[in-house]
DNA sequence: TAGATTGTTAATCGATTAACAATC
DNA sequence: TAGATTGTTAATCGATTAACAATC
């Protein structure tokens, strides 16, 4: 089993390599593409090592050779499909911020208790009534929900997507979910990020990147 | 020193502590507030003896006592200002997300480099063209900053933002910001973490939370 | 070759967990 | 008292860092 840190890094690395990509560059030495993705070198040579790509002292890594090997070890196969839950503010940025992003993990449908919203499509992303959320969860084969409702409704929405058969949850809410094992469970609280940069601009010193 | 993960725990056991005194709740057990923070008992235990509070082993601890004990350490005396940069769909989310929420840890004012913004005030906070960053950072106070600018804009963003002498960052563009020693960055990078609740929801297993 | 970089193991570091006497 | 919980230290765990022979 690898490390939640070293899937995160393996994700930014990603990332960095389909800029590099797109710029063109042919090759990188692991340093660089620490650099680039707030690693450290010897993070990326053991990380590459888990998922079995070698590069070479002369050349580095190739670009287009890695990102192949880094997407195949986190994309799944045929690709996966997210729903949003929570059309706020929040949610329609959302939309707005992975349209397009990834083609193999797209949000396929967002889902609202607000009548007025259904059947809208926003960011090119129809909306659906809670009461379909089963229904359509299955029949676009959704396996991964995001939960951008405020609090007091965070828990009966997870416990709904989980039902639907959702095992991986993006949670934007400040509340911890009760989840049934084998669901996986990713915070994102902003209210405390936003605390915990307050805190430290007051310490100075200590400049240390967040874990997510 | 204390730990960036504590800070963040006691952040958590802020945002707690006040929804058990708001709900009337007079004492709570290690615990409890462990089982509401997402965190163990035992870190609970530890993370209070830092802040230097003591409980009871008859009562556990007292809610406002407790609650007082931690916004002395985590919030400043006189409260801080934050300045959002970039009001676009997220910016803007983020404006309504965070208004009201934390009286001394308040979104100050917006700025953003489209002149068809500046001037305007959304959900309460003006929002100023960026050629104004300093001169509003320092009538403000502000010492917090939020990018959340596309990525290709960050790094200007951030250092225009430490220029004006903010010392804490709050970035939500997928990229590595560099930053003068001294200066705080919390990245949140939603990507990655769609990626990584993707990834787990296939492995099954391994429910962590994640840190931040 | 000479020199920088790689793959890989060992050493270090820090955080979590376990344990338990002290407390009410 | 009896029993659950606290404050606090020691043991465990895991991740990061350092180190270095092998490689091109």
């Amino acid at each position: 089993m690898v490390s939640p840190r070293t899937i995160q890094r393996l994700s930014v690395y990603g990332r960095v390599l389909r800029e590099l990509a797109r710029d063109g560059v042919e090759a990188v030495f692991s340093h660089e593409l620490a650099r680039r993705s707030g690693a450290t070198a010897a993070q990326v040579r053991r990380d590459l090592m888990v998922i079995g790509y070698s590069g070479s002292p002369q050349h580095g890594y190739v670009v287009v050779e890695l990102l192949e090997s880094v997407e195949r070890f986190l994309d799944p196969s045929g690709g996966q499909t997210v729903a949003l839950v929570g059309v706020g503010n929040l949610g329609t940025a959302l939309l707005a911020y992975f349209r397009g992003r990834r083609p193999k993990l797209r949000i396929a449908a967002a889902f609202d208790r607000d009548p007025r919203l259904t059947g809208r499509v926003l960011q090119g992303c129809r909306v659906y009534g809670m009461d379909e959320l089963s229904k359509v969860a299955l029949a676009e084969g959704i396996d991964v929900g995001i939960v951008a409702v405020p609090a007091d409704q965070a828990q009966e929405v997870a416990d709904a997507l989980v039902r639907a058969g959702v095992r991986g949850l993006l949670n934007f809410a400040p509340v911890s979910l009760r989840v049934a094992d084998g669901v996986h469970v990713e915070d994102i609280d902003m209210a405390t990020a936003l605390e915990k940069a307050a805190y430290f601009a007051r310490q100075g010193a200590m400049n240390e990147d967040a874990v997510t």
